[in-house]
DNA sequence: GGTAGGGTCTCCAGCAACTGGAGGGTCAAG
DNA sequence: CTTGACCCTCCAGTTGCTGGAGACCCTACC
């Protein structure tokens, strides 16, 4: 069993975070030390850090509880992975057009801008 | 001069949202009704549509609020104008790469996933 | 035994940029 | 004169934390 620090510096995450993963119920502290110290073991320690890839990869905090959820259900089919991934795969390449697009235009106008002492600007012409 | 309905309309924003950028000083109404009612101007229009597009390129409140003001301002050098573009364009690229790197990752994942109904899945024994 | 420094606890507030709802006043049409 | 659409303010919630206040707790050192 360790304390938090210890747990969050394993876990790579902030104590802070560790703490409000708890709150929400997402990963909880193993027991409670007699004076009320959160307490972790191993097996809490790699759901933790389960939760911070996941996250590192875009998962959503409730994506994360399913994933969870399956990670710990060893009944579960890797087709039910699959969706939640694939789900989230749609999402990142929906965002990259939009950004893509953003790009674009804005990079036109970047360019398009003289970036000089006249006030002249395209930029501006085009939100307008 | 218009009712904030008619003004969110014209300005393709709801009602709430233009009032949450009167409520934050970003966009005011021109005045009052004498029961209320906030009441807007081509001018003030012209200033949510500006906001609108500029939103929709990704630029925060604060930028803006700040293109907001070289907009109305006269003196303004497309110079200024350009630095805050171009702050914005190299997020959305910083951002964009991210996004690559994740999606390639997670499409890799997928594609070894066989989604079928045994529970081996390469995704769970990455992030595990 | 006292004290200094860490660590830990809970609770409250705030970030961005809205969005939804409650509760109540206003206005125009039929 | 009532109905329905509009408008107002204020409060709460969203996501995923982060920072701070005030108060214990624990260990080490003298």
């Amino acid at each position: 069993m360790m304390n938090i620090s210890k747990t969050s510096k394993e876990a790579g995450l902030p104590v802070k975070t560790v703490r409000y993963y708890a709150d929400i119920g997402l990963v909880a502290a193993v027991q409670r030390s007699d004076s009320g110290y959160r307490l972790y073991d191993h097996t809490a320690l790699r759901k933790l850090i389960f939760v911070r890839r996941a996250r590192s990869f875009g998962f959503s905090i409730q994506a994360c509880r399913e994933l969870l959820g399956l990670y710990q259900d060893t009944d579960r089919t890797s087709a039910d992975v699959k969706r939640i991934a694939k789900a989230r795969l749609a999402e990142i390449e929906q965002k990259q057009r939009e950004l893509q697009s953003l790009q674009n235009e804005l990079s036109h106008l970047v360019q398009a801008c003289k970036g000089d002492h006249r006030p002249d600007c395209p930029i501006l012409d085009y939100l307008a």
